[in-house]
DNA sequence: CCAGACGTTGTT
DNA sequence: GTCTGG
DNA sequence: CCAGACGTTGTT
DNA sequence: GTCTGG
C-alpha cells in the first residue's frame, strides 16, 4: 500500500527527470497524504506537465467530490475492470514523483513506521487521474496504482506501489499502448531501486511536515 | 426498462 | 460513464 | 496511511 | 467502532 509519502526535490530535476513543463511551484514536503494536491506528471497539450491533483480519485461521474469512500490507491491487478478505474486507466494515466514512501508495521504496543527511499533519483508511482466538473469548478485528482510487496519491503507490508523505469515513462503515458503492453509494467520493482528504514512515529500525524522524519530513527533494531 | 453501485487497506 | 441487478 | 473526533437541546 | 480530515 501506499498512504504516505514523501518529496522534497527541487521542481528543476523533476522537470529534467520527467522531461516536464512544472506549472506550479513546489514546496518540500515530508508528509504527503491522500486528500491533499500533489505533483503528477501527465500529457498536456504540447507535452508533458508537471501540475498538481488531488490524492485520492474523485471519477468524473461522481454526484460529489468526498462523496465515498477515498480512492488513494488503485489495485493493479484489476485496474483494467473496475468502473472506477477502467477509464483513467484507458486514457488518464500519470506518473506521480516521490523521493520515497512510508509504510508502518505492526509491532508489540504499535506500529512502526518505516521509510522506504530510491535508492537513485526520484521514484515514479505508476498513476491515474480523472476530471470531476460540478457547478463549483473541476477537480482534478489522482490515485497511485499497487502491486504485491518483494523483498524486504514484504517484512513491513503485502502492497507496494508501482515504480516505473524511466523507460517505461513514455509506454505509461503514451494513451496509444495496448493494455496488455500496460499490464507488463505493472509489476513489483527491482529490489535494488529501494533502501528501507526505520523512523519516527511522528510521522504519524499529519501536523508534522520535516526533514527530520526521513531520517533513520537511531536504535531501533532493523531486521526487515 | 430504470435504479443503484462504482474502492483499498488492515484487522479480527 | 458504464455495468449489474431486479 | 494515521490521528482525531464522535452530540443535542435550549437559551442568549 | 467508525467516519472524517489531512
Amino acid at each position: 500500500m501506499c498512504g504516505r509519502y514523501a518529496l522534497s526535490s527541487p521542481v528543476q530535476a523533476l522537470e529534467v527527470q520527467f522531461e516536464a513543463e512544472a506549472q506550479v511551484l513546489l514546496a518540500p514536503r515530508y508528509n504527503i497524504a491522500p486528500t491533499t494536491p500533489v505533483p503528477v506528471v501527465r500529457n498536456g497539450g504540447a507535452g508533458r506537465i508537471l501540475v498538481l491533483h488531488r490524492w485520492g480519485l474523485v471519477p468524473a461521474w461522481s454526484r460529489e467530490p468526498g462523496a465515498g469512500a477515498p480512492m488513494a490507491n488503485a489495485r493493479s491487478e484489476t485496474v483494467a475492470e473496475k468502473p472506477a478505474f477502467r477509464g483513467p486507466f484507458r486514457r488518464n494515466r500519470c506518473l506521480i514523483p516521490a523521493d520515497g514512501f512510508y509504510e508502518w508495521r505492526a509491532v508489540p504496543g504499535g506500529k512502526q513506521p518505516f521509510f522506504i527511499r530510491a535508492a537513485e533519483g526520484v521514484l515514479a508511482f505508476a498513476g491515474l487521474w480523472d476530471r470531476w466538473e460540478g457547478p463549483e469548478g473541476t477537480l482534478d485528482s489522482c490515485t497511485i496504482l499497487t502491486t504485491a510487496a518483494q523483498g524486504p519491503m514484504a517484512r513491513i507490508h503485502d502492497r507496494m506501489p508501482v515504480i516505473l523505469a524511466r523507460e517505461a515513462y513514455a509506454q505509461w503515458l503514451d494513451p496509444a499502448t495496448p493494455p496488455d503492453v500496460l499490464k507488463g509494467l505493472l509489476r513489483p520493482c527491482p529490489e535494488a531501486w529501494l533502501r528501507m528504514h526505520p523512523v519516527d512515529r511522528r510521522v504519524g500525524s499529519v501536523r508534522n511536515d520535516d526533514p527530520g522524519l526521513v531520517e533513520p530513527l537511531p536504535g531501533e533494531p532493523f531486521d526487515a
